[in-house]
RNA sequence: GACCCCAUCGUCUAGUGGCCUAGGACGCUAGCCUUUCACGCUGGAGACACGGGUUCGAAACCCGUUGGGGUCGCCA
């Protein structure tokens, strides 16, 4: 049996889009489950809206989630000539044709019709331009002569069989003027040169599919097998974009969020094994097929996100953590304990509990990492009642834990406050205290009282 | 509008004609644990879109309706 070639190819005009993250995945786990190949190509055939610094982002994205290709990316716009080859191949067999019609001819055809409510589909009039009727100065586009007898089926991994009428198809341009192959011509050439077994992708190139099985039979390649994967939507059941919200994965990392913890959530979206949540890189490789992907698409759920997460984050270790905490403790505004790691891997365990994200870690154990003296802002506010705590002793807390001296910390408290006051109710969860212009939560307050907590000669102090 | 695809709790899903008065997870909720928060534990509410078939039997198969999504570029 021939060796499984899957590839990702997205189009470098933004970010990684979660969605692209997904089919990359899927790519990845079909060729390991398989003991195939997983390519990357870099769709850059829109000159106008390709940039490096897209190349750049998804490269990283890609790398950030440790789905890194076998061999080198594949450029397409590398491959120009190959493509201009076979587009001039199939003109010599009469398979296309060149088409005089400008992009400003077909922009106002397609207008006319829209007005008259119907979809503009082009109507084929070079395809048998006499030699006296050929337009001067026009340097034409390349048009695939697509069969408009019977009917294109495809089967797909994901989707089943799925067919279409041909006459729904139009000759579709394969060669721009500029002699830059459209992206529905590239993919055909790029994917057969690469020979890639396996088109795993977005349910959104479905329709395209029929347009390219067109152009494999006029080259008379192999079909590969498709396997459209369905779209993932955002909460309220729309397209996932951008005015919804986080898109890219960049932004599921700022927020925090492992590479691991998205990995395992966006498998679950669309494929599952039994009632199994929490499946490891080692276990979806053995388990997964590409046919066992459901075919309705679904929502994205930053909660359930989170609680993967959450998951991951506590299984790590103090060590893997403090790496990922890096990138935020370095954008911390203020300055830093001289030996604030060593705090760390020693107290971030309770923190844990009270972390869903990376961030959040962070932010709930600034007290190990930031020096006292705390600014506190004009809304820091205490509350007060039956069960209180009162401000100052926190900083009295929060000076003594500098030194990391449980002794220190207590004689601060006996000394700033009697047993009955540092009673610590209901109340310390009105109170908010904005230090270092961060919002601190009442949470962080209590990681501190946990550890001393712990600790004999506090439980006594309440008597 | 045309074409293609889809349809189980709020969300992600299990389910391949009898193990289903439909299971799990997230979320929500009650309680326990805890000096407080969180974690954890134990419960609870919560779904087969609708209408027809097929069958002894349908969440599962077929048809239709409704609803949702996608595609219709010299974008990818």
């Amino acid at each position: 049996m021939k060796q499984v070639i899957t590839r990702f190819a997205p189009s470098p005009t933004g970010y990684l889009h979660i969605g692209g993250a997904r089919t990359a995945l899927f790519n990845y786990l079909y060729a390991r489950a398989m003991g195939g190949k997983f390519l990357l190509r870099i769709e850059d055939t829109d000159l106008e809206r390709s940039t490096s610094d897209a190349v750049d982002a998804i490269l990283n994205g890609l790398d950030w989630l440790g789905l890194q290709s076998d061999e080198p990316p594949v450029f397409q716009m590398q491959n120009q000539k190959r493509h201009i080859e076979v587009a001039e191949d199939l003109l010599s067999k009469g398979l296309a044709y060149k088409c005089y019609c400008t992009k400003e001819e077909l922009e106002q055809r397609r207008t006319i019709a829209e007005q008259e409510g119907h979809v503009y589909q082009y109507d084929g009039r070079c395809r048998n331009l006499a030699e006296n009727n050929i337009p001067q100065g026009i340097s034409p586009a390349v048009r695939i002569k697509v069969n408009k007898e019977g009917s294109t089926v495809i089967k797909d991994m994901v989707m089943g069989e799925i067919s279409i009428a041909n006459a729904l198809l139009d000759d579709l341009i394969i060669l721009r003027s500029d002699q830059v192959p459209t992206y529905m011509f590239a993919v055909v050439v790029d994917d057969h040169d690469m020979e890639i077994t396996h088109i795993i992708r977005g349910d959104d190139h479905l329709t395209n599919a029929f347009r390219q099985y067109q152009i494999y039979k006029a080259c008379g390649w192999e079909i590969p097998e498709f396997a459209h994967l369905p779209l993932i939507h955002s909460a309220d059941g729309q397209k996932m974009s951008k005015r919804y919200g986080a898109v890219a994965v960049e932004n599921y990392r700022d927020m925090g969020f492992l590479p691991s913890a998205i990995k395992n959530y966006l498998l679950k979206l669309g494929w599952s094994h039994g009632d199994d949540e929490i499946i490891t890189m080692e276990q979806a490789i053995e388990w997964f097929n590409i046919i066992d992907v459901n075919k309705s698409p679904a929502r994205f759920d930053v909660q359930k996100l989170s609680s993967i997460n959450f998951h991951y984050l506590k299984a790590s270790t103090n060590e893997e953590l403090l790496n990922l905490m890096m990138p935020f403790i370095n954008a911390l505004d203020g300055e830093l304990h001289s030996n604030y790691k060593s705090y760390l891997l020693n107290g971030l365990t309770p923190i844990k509990d009270r972390s869903k994200t990376i961030k959040e870690l962070v932010d709930n154990s600034w007290f190990y990492i930031l020096k006292p003296p705390y600014i506190l802002s004009d809304d820091a506010q205490l509350v007060l009642t039956n069960n209180s705590i009162i401000l100052e002793e926190q900083i009295v807390i929060l000076e003594a834990l500098e030194n990391f001296n449980r002794e220190s910390i207590h004689d601060a408290i006996k000394e700033h406050a009697t047993a009955k006051e540092i009673k610590l109710g209901k109340a310390v969860e009105a109170l908010r205290v904005k230090l270092v212009g961060k919002t601190v939560s009442p949470a962080s307050v209590f990681d501190i009282m946990d550890i001393l907590g712990k600790d004999e000669s506090f439980k006594r102090l309440q008597g």
